[in-house]
DNA sequence: CGCATCTTTGAACTGGTTCAAGATCCGTGG
DNA sequence: CCACGGATCTTGAACCAGTTCAAAGATGCG
């Protein structure tokens, strides 16, 4: 059950300049003298699918950046049932809550295949008090998880449960290949509070109607202007007036 | 419909120190070497029950803190109906995307009459920078908003309609009293993600069996352990193991 | 190949919605 | 001070989306 992380040690901190996800990642605007500042180790690591990052309640050391693949954060409720939420996608920042405070609030769990970076808190600390953009840049991503949360709610909490899964098809919607990796049907349920058959119903509709057409596996390529649709959007991405 | 803020100046910082959240608050550990730091003027602002503090998209230029009352956190869905995505109580901190952003991410209403503490985002970034004391609470700010979020998605967006609106009460619950004072049902609804027959509808039944004693128009005196129990959580508010 | 896990489907049931009609509360003006 | 009118709250009854429980297919792994 309780998985180990597989760690891969990686000493040369020039792998961060040409990082593929690092214009979006919390070390984004670093400049090299910045760089020179980090004298601890970054280190990589590889996750598969259902390996634990963290649990609720570890002590917390470092924050990870996202670099591949799929994170779940979830509480879990009194009744042992799981509720998702949210997700972290590549260039997302995890564990930010090591700044504050001595442990971990989620369990952290990737549901694909994933890499990260682990950045020891000494450092973050470091850059945090000399290092102005890395100042600013952690601010930014309080602000993004804070707005992740509330998109979160809006987006897969509200409404009936074929819009919840429709908008969650679009949120794991990859633009560049135009296929969706679906996480199984329990992570779903947990992800929308919806029940794992009500997920499977909605998903084997969506195929019916062709708006998810299967590729393999748990992957489809969607119809997204059809699945907009459903989800209360307009195809532009914008809102619907009714 | 746009009520417009009651501002009432207030130039002294002095009071800072004798306010009666403060220890709850941002400006919570501040020491008087800080408070020197500060030129911008503080401003004392009350709202009514409605009024609008700031609409999403509102030039962000201050961050408040509530001294009392209640204030909601509003997204707006596509199909024009709101949702609450979070409740700021006394003590908490509204508005810190203004340090970050160009505009508000939410619209903030008061759900009853409340004061709060307007505070430039230039004292907020000068501290930041001057005090670390400040900056650490900045950042346990960003955290609680995090938490809060979360805490949030769980309670209030999980489960069955009663289990949401005993948890909503036990949320609205003030210790001080021993009271409780519920917002409009439509309110209800926008924040536990039900109609507002279905919260009218249990609370009625609440009242019934007497889980909820009427006070007073939409204040009620609780029965915590009862409403604890249907919350699904212990009488010492731990978690029920199934 | 065979077992364990995950997914799909069916059928009965139920919690919550919907729509519609009363009841209650509250401010306003006579 | 009371009576009116709008808003909010409560209640009823039919309906439906989603759950529950159960069982039959898939799928993957050793």
């Amino acid at each position: 059950m309780n998985h180990t992380a597989n760690h891969v040690f990686r000493p040369d901190l020039a792998r961060c300049r040409d990082c593929g996800v690092r214009k979006f990642a919390l070390f984004n605007n670093l400049t090299d003298e910045d760089f020179k500042l980090v004298h601890m180790p970054v280190e990589d690591i590889a996750l598969a699918k259902r390996d634990i990052l963290y649990n609720a309640g570890d002590l917390a050391q470092s924050i990870y950046t996202l670099r591949s693949g799929l994170i779940k954060l979830v509480h879990y409720l009194p009744d042992g049932n799981q509720r998702v939420v949210r997700l972290v996608r590549p260039g997302g920042t995890i564990g930010l809550e090591a700044i504050v405070s001595e442990c971990f609030t989620h369990h952290a769990e990737a549901i694909q295949d994933s890499r990260l970076c682990r950045i020891p808190i000494a450092v973050i600390e470091k850059l945090d008090s000399e290092s102005p953009r890395l100042h600013k840049q952690v601010l930014n991503r309080w602000h993004q998880a804070v707005m992740d949360s509330d998109n979160w709610l809006t987006q897969m909490s509200t409404g009936t449960a074929r819009e919840r899964v429709a908008r969650l098809c679009l949120f794991l919607n990859d633009s560049e290949t135009g296929n969706c990796q679906l996480p199984g049907r329990e992570d779903i349920g947990a992800m929308l509070g919806i029940t794992t058959e009500t997920a499977s119903r909605i998903i084997a509709d969506f195929r019916r109607i062709e708006l998810l057409d299967f590729q393999a596996r748990n992957i489809f390529h969607l119809d997204v202007d059809g699945l907009r649709d459903v989800a209360g959007m307009d195809e532009d991405g914008s809102a619907n007036q009714v």
